[in-house]
DNA sequence: AGTGTCACTTGCATAATGCAAGTTGTTTGT
DNA sequence: ACAAACAACTTGCATTATGCAAGTGACACT
């Protein structure tokens, strides 16, 4: 029958598992982020400089309010983002991602790599492979407009022949 | 309402496309493999060394039936995997990685390496940090397996504290 | 005070998933 | 030759997730 519900009570400041699959990393992963909207969002986050709810839900993927809702607060509770009411216009929710967001930045690039590579995709061969040649210079330059909060946008929507020729390009 | 359903006969040898939500190779890729199975599928076959629907489908996550007939079927569709009956016994099919499924290895490698940062896992620490370190060698250590169809398994199957502690260390 | 924004909820139809049981074709044992 | 065992799936059905349109509440702007 192999019921699955653990709840892990904290013991000791430690675990709050709640039952995985199995003890495999790619399992575990997947289970927070194994999706087709999850990783979009941190790309979002994480390449386009998007911010708010209403430019995910504008990001071009046509992903519908409930699910980026749940999504957002998935994502939250994995603390692979963080969510803050703004100063300024308190209407608006800033979303950030968190150090373990950022992290996911060479599973993303990898992605993009395969994606580009196999498929007939919005983006120019050259620029990817341009990319895959520089992966420790594009990471670096994610990671530095992460910790700067700087909100240029490194890749552009790539929505069909759509492309920025300088994007992507100055660090690399 | 907005249909989505393009089939595109294919012309001049070309598009065989199904439409896409967005150009972006990051989302084209997480339509053919973003769910909580296919990519777990893949890792089986690279670095288990698993080719049966038996073997996948005690691979220790408790994958349903139907559904991995369902992920196998789609990810022969996408060309990721290939799938032959045997000679010697009819019974049985075997499935293989494709190139294009092979190149999913950096995809994998990272996710495993975030996984094991992140979350608490049955995979130790140290071995991942030299994964980390050694990502070349580890990838055309994949690569050449996959080439000469060596089936011995490059990972344990991190079930708990479950480690083979020769695996993955030698080509590290 | 009134209208517009933003970030969500809610209700409901449709699709995907999970589970147990059944089916088909092949081999193995007697 | 025949029955039992296997491997790889299907099928039926309950549960859950997704997609879509419409609605809500807090805030902001004029």
């Amino acid at each position: 029958m192999q019921v699955t519900l653990v709840v892990c009570v904290p013991v000791r400041g430690r675990s709050k598992t709640k039952k995985h699959r199995s003890g495999c990393p790619v399992s575990i992963s997947l289970e927070m982020f194994g999706d087709r909207w999850s990783l979009l969002i941190v790309r979002d986050l994480m390449v386009r400089g998007y911010r708010t709810f209403k430019e995910f839900q504008q990001s071009g993927e046509g992903i519908a309010t409930n699910i980026l809702a749940d999504r957002l607060r998935r994502l939250e509770a994995a603390g692979i983002i963080s969510a803050e009411t703004e100063e300024k216009d308190r209407r608006r929710v800033s979303y950030r991602l968190t150090e373990k967001g950022i992290d996911l930045a060479p599973v993303l690039l990898e992605m993009l790599i395969w994606g580009a590579r196999h498929e007939q995709t919005g983006a120019p061969c050259e620029l990817i492979e341009e990319m895959a040649k520089n992966r420790e210079a594009i990471l670096a330059e994610v990671r530095r407009r992460w910790q700067e909060c700087d909100p240029t946008p490194l890749l552009p929507r790539f929505d069909q022949g759509d492309l920025d020729p300088d994007a992507g390009r100055r660090k690399g």
